[in-house]
DNA sequence: CGCTAACCGAGACGGTACGTCTAGTCTTATG
DNA sequence: CATAAGACTAGACGTACCGTCTCGGTTAGCG
């Protein structure tokens, strides 16, 4: 599923010999530059959190300038989250084996030990975070990572619903938020743990009802 | 609008009586210190949100020094949270009609109109995004503020289980975060608007469940 | 409502290494700090001249925060005057044997050796330079050096003319032009070299007058 | 006089035969590139003077690229000297009616009149200014500007000597520093005004002697 | 007269320094 | 002795230039 985010660190930089003629200065091509600042910050964010993630320092680390940095990132939020997107691959998947429940429940199983056993959970959280002071990285958060994955659950549940397996005047939006919201909002205040049998009575409470 | 800054006015010049040159320094009762703090940490909150909020503005404003700040409060933003629990007293009174459905929507409709139409929504959100990399401000947020109101809820909960109005097998734990959580996760990503249809559908899909 | 803002510091980590005090942080007396910036900074504009002389590096030498030389000195022009002049104490003495020629003749020519012989020479030409493009620098180099320094030729000019040396309608100030800054002008320009025969010259021009 | 900044307002831009939508790229006349730039720096140099004047701007102005520009000037104070040379015309002129007092102080109160009454008076003090940090342009200012000018003002000393109105055994390189270098020295110094008093006063001194 | 090499503009790049800001520590003097 | 005042270090912020280098394009001039 998740993906390792190591494969960032591809373009190992370092020769420590280092004969080039000319090491650092002027035009270097975009891309390079790009990755390089990219896998620097994502090491960054995973080694220190946001708290000591700052532009001064990715750009100490890939050995790159400032300026740079800013001619392409506007905020440092939005620099620390494309480096972690840019790092992972984490397909949620959402199974269709018919049984919308055992469906659900596996996806929102996977996505709770997504978010408590890799580092995606603390990142995720911290990014989410920053972007309560940074409209630039709630923007982005939303249109790169969230929107998307929302829309997966949600065409889940639309198919359900068109198998007669879910009222039609339900609100899917709502029903999404009440799983996997229900799951950061844990993972942000970390009241109570997330676990598996989270997850389970999180599809069952939605698909059963609570009443007797 | 609000006013009072207080005896942050005092530096008297030249009452002529007060020869000294230095008007405010020495010990004062701690009491009116700490609450001028507050004061005028919440009036800063309000008016710039947790960015744009520092200790070193507050102590300004608040005519305290910074040392003084810091003796009492670990960061910054445990002092903002302090400062905000302080000036409200916004208690989500929970009913208790019998009905369990009517009194959850009814509560829950209360607490989505608070976090969006009132300063708490913003506040909240910022407090709960500087949580993320503050643990002091996360533990005390936790301590204070989730814990007792959650306790609110989840007791209504088991109230309405005793009654038979919820099975015996249901996490009310769980239960609750899809409910309050719910609105919490919309607050922060803004991704759909909170709505009083949501607080109503959160509810409804929870107690019937979203099955035909 | 909020409670004991005190035991949210409980968690105190200690790494049991750092038992120092603390080495750098927190004030210091002022007088202290003071004359290690300038130290530096004395040090820093011998070694290096003007160019490559820069707040930034005057603070990592004399182990000070930027913060606090841009609160004492408004512009680098200024702390590199300050420093300079700080650590030189060239009085140039202004003997008095009755002979004016002879006076003057040793005074320009302890002023030309001391241009041409110690550092003195280049971190003015570079001061000056600077106050070019610095009017802080100029107003300072003018009031704290130039001003005292022409008083002290001026005044003996006048007891020369009081004693009948020198005619009563000549200008003493461009007189004083014509010796020193003629000095400056070499220093600065140095299309010639500063030599006693140009003392001499100067000074002989001047007294007898180039008419046969 | 002066003037004739006549070639600085060749830039002509849309001849209206050239319909391409890139206008710049390619290769252009080397002549045409060099004096738009020495155009650009000049207007640049006297809008904003030393202080404001870079490279980047004056490639910006000019419509060129820095690559260019370092192409043919070594430094910026370089730059900013050719494209004032180029500018202006200023041939201080050097009367010959016999009479070298009259001659002298024609010609030392034109200089004076010159520095305080034209741009060329800040252009030049900022350029020595910063000559003082750059070798290369102090080497030009020398070469160009210093050595012909002074040329002919000794030229016409010479002259003089020749004609037996000066001494045969005087420095005329001294003399020329006691009249046309203090007037820089004030310049540079602006402790005093430049005035016609001082340029009468400069030759009087030196061609009579200050004694009774 | 067409091809190609020299050249140009545009501007990205690593750096250095700028001047400002806040966090958090520490000192002094007051009351 | 707790406080106000505020000086101090540390270090990030975002900007401006420097001088180098790459790229894509254009023209000049050679063949």
């Amino acid at each position: 599923m998740v993906r390792d985010p190591s494969s960032a660190g591809q373009e190992e930089q370092d020769s420590p010999v280092r004969s080039e003629p000319r090491p650092g200065r002027g035009r270097r091509p975009a891309q390079q530059v790009r990755s390089q600042i990219l896998a620097a910050a994502d090491r960054l964010l995973r080694s220190e959190g946001m708290a000591g993630f700052s532009i001064e320092r990715v750009a100490a680390l890939a050995g790159a300038s400032k300026m740079t940095i800013y001619k392409w990132w506007p905020t440092k939020g939005v620099l620390a989250f494309e480096a972690y997107a840019a790092s992972v691959d984490d397909v949620l998947t959402m199974p269709d084996t018919g049984d919308i429940e055992a469906d659900l429940t596996a996806n929102v199983t996977t996505f709770v030990r997504l978010l408590r056993d890799t580092a995606a959970g603390r990142v995720m959280a911290e990014l989410i975070g920053a972007a309560q002071t940074d409209p630039q990285l709630a923007a982005t958060f939303r249109r790169v990572y969230l929107v998307p994955r929302r829309a997966v659950g949600i065409a889940a549940l639309q198919v359900a619903r068109q198998r007669g397996q879910i009222r039609s005047d339900v609100d899917l939006e709502v029903l999404s938020d009440q799983l996997w919201g229900a799951c950061m909002y844990r993972l942000m205040m970390q009241h109570e743990p997330l676990t598996e049998h989270l997850a389970a009575e999180l599809v069952r409470n939605l698909l059963t009802g609570v009443r007797p």
